[in-house]
DNA sequence: TTTAACTGATACGGTTCCGTAACGATTGTC
DNA sequence: GACAATCGTTACGGAACCGTATCAGTTAAA
């Protein structure tokens, strides 16, 4: 395994772009927005806490955005909310084991449509 | 330049969607949905003509679906549509100036991102 | 203790999208 | 010519989202 940088083309960027995008649209998954991926993927990958706050900050957005996305993917699932103890203003957003099912999943789409890629030094 | 399959972790696949998602999140271009990335880089990547039915059968989703996807991108100037004049059922979705510039900026959005990745033999 | 600052949620009017069903227009078939 | 098939669009009620303004609850400061 090596490891360097690796120059796509414009064509092979969106090449993947597309056919990841056609997978994810026909697959049985609930089609999340551009900003849903963003908190998905900052609540996972992130170290926590996680308050709507710093959320919102995270992605330059305000904070009803952030409500809102919380409610929808709440509703499916793949996070949770919880009040903090500590300070009960806060409100702290939590992992859940279908949601790291989901981000797995979408790990793997994105990983079965990069096979094909050019490599440089 | 060397050509070669990349193998990508599940961390490094999803820092890549999660960096650009960001970017794309915080960015002044509009959020478009997965749908409509789906359909806008199958107009701007596949062969013409593309129909609504044909962008339909690619995608798996209904008619309506596409409508609605091309009005919105439409007044977005990201694609045009102009009746088939040899058979006048037909809708024919184009490209537009403006729109090949908002996929050639998707593009370096990635890969921007998509600088530092592993590669394997 | 009264006031200010801060948190996340809610309300508002408007837009987009959802799936399903029906529609007018055009073309092909009998 | 009459009829069916096919095209894309529209209609429908319901849901989600938009930005902005405001809200109640909690904490910190005066």
């Amino acid at each position: 395994m090596v490891r360097m940088s690796i120059q796509l083309t414009t064509a092979e960027v969106l090449g993947l772009w597309h056919s990841v995008h056609l997978a994810l649209v026909r697959d049985d998954e609930p089609d999340l927005s551009a900003r849903q991926i963003a908190i998905l993927l900052t609540v996972y990958l992130e170290a926590p806490p996680h308050t709507v706050r710093a959320l919102a900050a995270r992605l330059d957005v305000s904070k009803p955005v952030i409500t809102r996305a919380l409610d929808t993917m709440g509703k499916l699932g793949l996070v949770s909310r919880r009040r903090d103890e500590k300070d009960k203003r806060n409100v702290l957003i939590q992992r859940t084991v279908e949601g790291a099912l989901f981000v797995e999943r979408l790990a793997d789409t994105v990983s079965v449509h990069a096979k094909e890629l050019r490599a440089g030094p």
